[in-house]
DNA sequence: AGTTCAGTGATGCGT
DNA sequence: ACGCATCGCTGAACT
């Protein structure tokens, strides 16, 4: 029973037992098997993104007796080696992320500049991540007359939760006595969705990045 | 310049380019690459479970002048090749998918049996699935005087928008005039989600794997 | 093709 | 540590 600290690549015939928040078992087949040197632990089949098996970052793996036995938390994956095919330890692995734009923390940005353009409205004041016990406003931006506006930022297309996250905030400020309207800004919005925010007096604005 | 359509390992020295719904570069540096004949790409670094870069299934690579060109949709990657360090072609490599228990399909399952208990009602009818214009409503169960139980089921942590979702599916019934009642059930619940649950007269229901 | 939701979601940021 | 929102979420089921 060794314990295991360093990355590998195995690709081998195995089967594959997890029990955790659900449970599951793998058949005996050829896996390509990835354990990375923070613990993330990847069972991958011949398609998909997705592993078929996986543990996050923090994983501890021994091996012994054929079977790598990896456990974090409550939850521990049995690896049983049949046959080993092909083995690689990568050297000096890249811990390099890549830089993001176009995230929605940007797209706000371009909002609040564009902000009474976009709401038709003089505006006094925009607060970004505005917090009330429903959770945090992406945008709330009040008006001379003391009119809150409610906006939920996407930067894909809008689906009805968004609608229905709108709809929570303007009740929390309903309930404090604010005058409030409520708005969904995104690229693009699921007609159901618009159909939502019409029956509910709520607004859409096309932003685009 | 190549198409590629089989899958293969390649650990290499390389940069990669990304433009798509975002838009990301990851500096030159040492990077697992797997591709997969389904057109599946993943770039992997050192560390975390999630790859640097990726495309799902259904991507089309090519290969020329040191560069693979992955394609998919409105999404492409770019990944220059500056050293190839070690390559692997997997054979065989398995399709099976792992069998899964413990899935919220089946706690719905149960919570059926169980109904009249759950609700403390004489329940005539439990319908899975109740499809509605605002979604389908995990569990509708009907009592003897026509009140509608309108469910949402959660196999982990119920948050607050399991409580919208309720409140969407019970403004849908109330627009069609039935006689409706909210109930979350979840082996836990979030404190905000059970306190929006009591301002809006929802309930919730510990239940069990 | 469009839209919804589940997920062993993962991951990051706040308390 | 828990709670919460985002994600290039992915993947699946259904219209």
């Amino acid at each position: 029973m060794i314990e295991i600290k360093h990355a590998f690549l195995l690709y081998a015939r195995a089967s594959i037992e997890y029990a955790g928040r659900a449970k599951s078992s793998l058949e005996e087949g050829n896996y390509l098997i990835i354990r990375k040197n923070d613990g993330t632990l990847m069972i991958h089949g011949a398609s998909l993104l997705t592993a078929r098996n996986y543990q996050p970052a923090g994983a501890r793996m021994t091996f012994g007796n054929n079977q790598f036995i990896s456990i974090r938390k409550n939850e521990k994956i049995i690896i049983t080696i049949h046959e080993s095919i092909h083995y690689y330890e990568p050297q000096d692995w890249s811990i390099c992320r890549p830089q993001m734009s176009m995230t929605e923390r940007q797209l706000c940005k371009q909002i609040t500049i564009k902000i009474e353009e976009l709401l038709e409205d003089k505006i006094l004041q925009v607060i970004p991540e505005y917090m009330t016990p429903y959770g945090p406003i992406d945008l709330l931006a009040i008006n001379s007359e003391n009119l809150h506006h409610v906006i939920e930022v996407k930067r894909g297309r809008a689906a009805i939760s968004s609608c229905t996250q709108v709809k929570r905030y303007m009740q929390y400020l309903q309930e404090i006595n604010k005058k409030v309207k409520g708005w969904v800004m995104s690229p693009a919005i699921s007609s159901k969705a618009l159909n939502y925010l019409n029956k509910n007096s709520l607004h859409w604005k096309q932003v685009h990045h």
